[in-house]
DNA sequence: AACTATTCATAAAT
DNA sequence: TATTTATGAATAGTT
């Protein structure tokens, strides 16, 4: 620039640079609005002075706009987070992520969560009804399907313990007979209670 | 610059636009790395194109941390649930909210997108089920108001239009008689073919 | 803050 | 898309 290249390192003249990033700023400022304006974007700025004062840009809305309009954007592709010190952060980082991640499977159930299907129409409300009572019967289906399985199994149990009843009977009806003594309760089979339990759930 | 002084409107020419946003944002963020080398500031910028691309730069550690310290500077919040002042204890909280919700959420989505039960046990299946009951319950409701609300619009059509009749019936035998016509369609009303549209949908 | 002398940025052409 | 060039804009150092 002017008298002189200028190397771009910090100034450590004091005056030198508050008078430097006085001049700057605004030419920088000029320039955002600028590009704005010219190419038609959005440019949101935030400069903090050396000693933190703060000066800010948002050429289109507002600031808090940007930057949500910036979550929004960089939200759906994350870089890993390098500093895990910070906490708060990580927190606003991991909470955004997992609105994020909401709002993609909301977009798939979007209706079922969405509350209030008042801005739904009847066509739409009518797609969804039916597909809700699909996927009920997928469940009951699925259900069942789990149902069956436990009655066969709880049957095959059934079997053998029948089984393993009728062993035990004929082995006490052999000793009966065996030990000459008047039989007693061959009449009257072991109770299966077996057969009261299988739809037991 | 160079060829002629440049107006600060948008370029309207398409390619045009496009090569000087390209220039002038490079060298917007040259300027932008400069001011924050020379004058020690801490500097964030985003810019998103008209299309909604975004270019963005943060001079010093990352645009999350500059957006937080904005945040702190300006005092405003991210969402408007995400209060500020209370940061760790409140975040974690929300976030295992978020988390139970994305659970249940993919769960759900998992077992309905996927056609069949993976590893659903009966109980998240009976739950699964009652949700999607109640999720139908409401859409019904939702359909029956929709339905209600249409009914009294007709109805209200159907008085104006019956009050219309009437007045053009009067006023037609108001003529006849005046005219000393003998009363040719008195005794036939006009036809009233909103009684049948009213349940129409 | 105002003023130059210079360097820088960049619009248009290539 | 990259390079060149002419010219306006920005600005460092001075006053």
């Amino acid at each position: 620039m002017a008298r002189g290249k200028v190397q771009i390192k910090r100034i450590e003249n004091l005056v030198h640079r508050q008078v430097t990033f006085c001049k700057r700023r605004a030419g920088f400022l000029k320039k955002a609005k600028e590009l704005s304006v010219l190419c038609d974007a959005e440019i949101g700025v935030f400069i903090f002075s050396a000693h933190g004062k703060l000066y800010e840009l948002a050429t289109k809305g507002s600031m808090q706009g940007l930057i949500e309009r910036y979550m929004k954007t960089t939200g759906g592709s994350l870089q890993p987070d390098l500093s895990k010190e910070t906490q708060p952060l990580d927190a606003i980082e991991e909470i955004n992520m997992l609105k994020k991640e909401i709002e993609i499977l909301q977009k798939g159930v979007r209706y079922l969560l969405g509350g209030r299907s008042e801005e739904m129409t009847m066509d739409e409300l009518l797609i969804l009804e039916k597909n809700l009572e699909i996927w009920i019967c997928h469940i009951r289906s699925t259900k069942m399907e789990i149902l069956f399985k436990e009655i066969q199994l709880l049957r095959r149990k059934e079997e053998i313990l029948k089984d393993a009843n009728q062993y035990l009977k004929d082995k006490i009806e052999d000793t009966v007979e065996i030990s000459n003594f008047a039989p007693m309760t061959t009449n009257t089979p072991y109770p299966l209670t077996i057969q009261n339990e299988i739809f037991e759930f």
